[in-house]
DNA sequence: AGCTTCTTCTTGAAGGTTAAACAAGTTAGG
DNA sequence: CCTAACTTGTTTAACCTTCAAGAAGAAGCT
């Protein structure tokens, strides 16, 4: 995000990006942009709920028993829990997602997969699968689809581990 | 998001993902989540801001007289002019952006970079680039910088011009 | 047991974003 | 001109996210 100046020796002069970097660097940061708004934005249509509450309703539906303990939904969906606290308290509300108490751990709460949830996930799945479609997988070729994977599985892992922070241990 | 049952012949059955797909479609969600917050995060601390604020500063940075139209520059971050309306309005409050009319145009406003949101910018590049670099390209073979640059430059191009949206004839 | 520490989850307030509606100014067509 | 249609930018309220703090239970140590 700005020009190399002169990358003087034994200096602590930043590395600035150099113009291919930044130009890489832009892209990325536009199609994300503009991904993330796509999608959240046909979701809230035809769905009602933004793209990350609509993940959450995804794990869910794919976990054992169609419930998962709020921490480790929070980590695999990779929000902190504060944040899922307030979305499931949404979708609680909406009937989509129901608490349940976790038995051999009483500070434990497992949020659950509505029948109505399912429901809501059976009728807009297609419509999403098809904006992602549209969207990202129709316009790259198989190759650019698996480099896209490994590089963004490089990315993700450079971020996951952490030292530790404030509400999230395993989120920087 | 869903496992494929069967693609059925002249069919309406939806394109699910495969599971190739599937993985890459994740690798990026998390990725992007990831990276969206830890950048977040490491302004917010070094610099008091969002992501999205610092690129407005820097876009503005970079503009002829240091200073944009509003409509222009949320074109070019990619928001909505209300977000960026909202956005302006605190940048302003921090003395790092003013406004200005536009003489050619009653309507118009400029947004214009003022001396201490340079100054923050100056302080803040050093450590977002750092930051930029060792989430992304620190990890990245140049072959995959070049990849991800071309992929996320379709991406992107597939989302701009789009048909019509309420707020954002350009956005969707 | 008793004490400290860690983990789980929630809360409340502050700040950011979205969607819809609007005022004011500009443009295009007759 | 004059009006209809469009643009620019803002505003409001509803919603979402973050941050810091905290209640409650579990775990570990002596």
């Amino acid at each position: 995000m700005n020009t190399a100046p002169t990358p003087a020796p034994g200096d602590d002069e930043p590395r600035w990006l150099t113009p291919e970097e930044q130009h890489v660097w832009r892209s990325y940061i536009e199609a994300a942009t503009l991904l993330e708004d796509h999608l959240d934005r046909q979701l809230q249509r035809d769905a009602g709920m933004p793209h990350v509450y609509y993940g959450l309703l995804v794990k869910l539906s794919e976990a054992p028993r169609r419930r998962l303990r709020m921490t480790e939904l929070a980590r695999s969906a990779k929000i902190t829990r504060s944040r899922l606290s307030h979305a499931v308290a949404r979708l609680e509300k909406n009937g989509w997602v129901r608490r349940e108490d976790c038995p051999s751990d009483k500070r434990g709460q497992f949020a659950v997969l509505t029948d109505e949830g399912r429901e809501v996930l059976r009728r807009t799945a297609p419509g999403h699968v098809a904006a992602v479609r549209q969207a990202v997988f129709d316009r790259l070729t198989p190759g650019q689809q698996q480099a896209l994977g490994e590089i963004m599985r490089i990315v993700a892992e450079g971020l996951q581990p952490g030292e530790a922070g404030a509400d999230l241990p395993w989120l920087r």
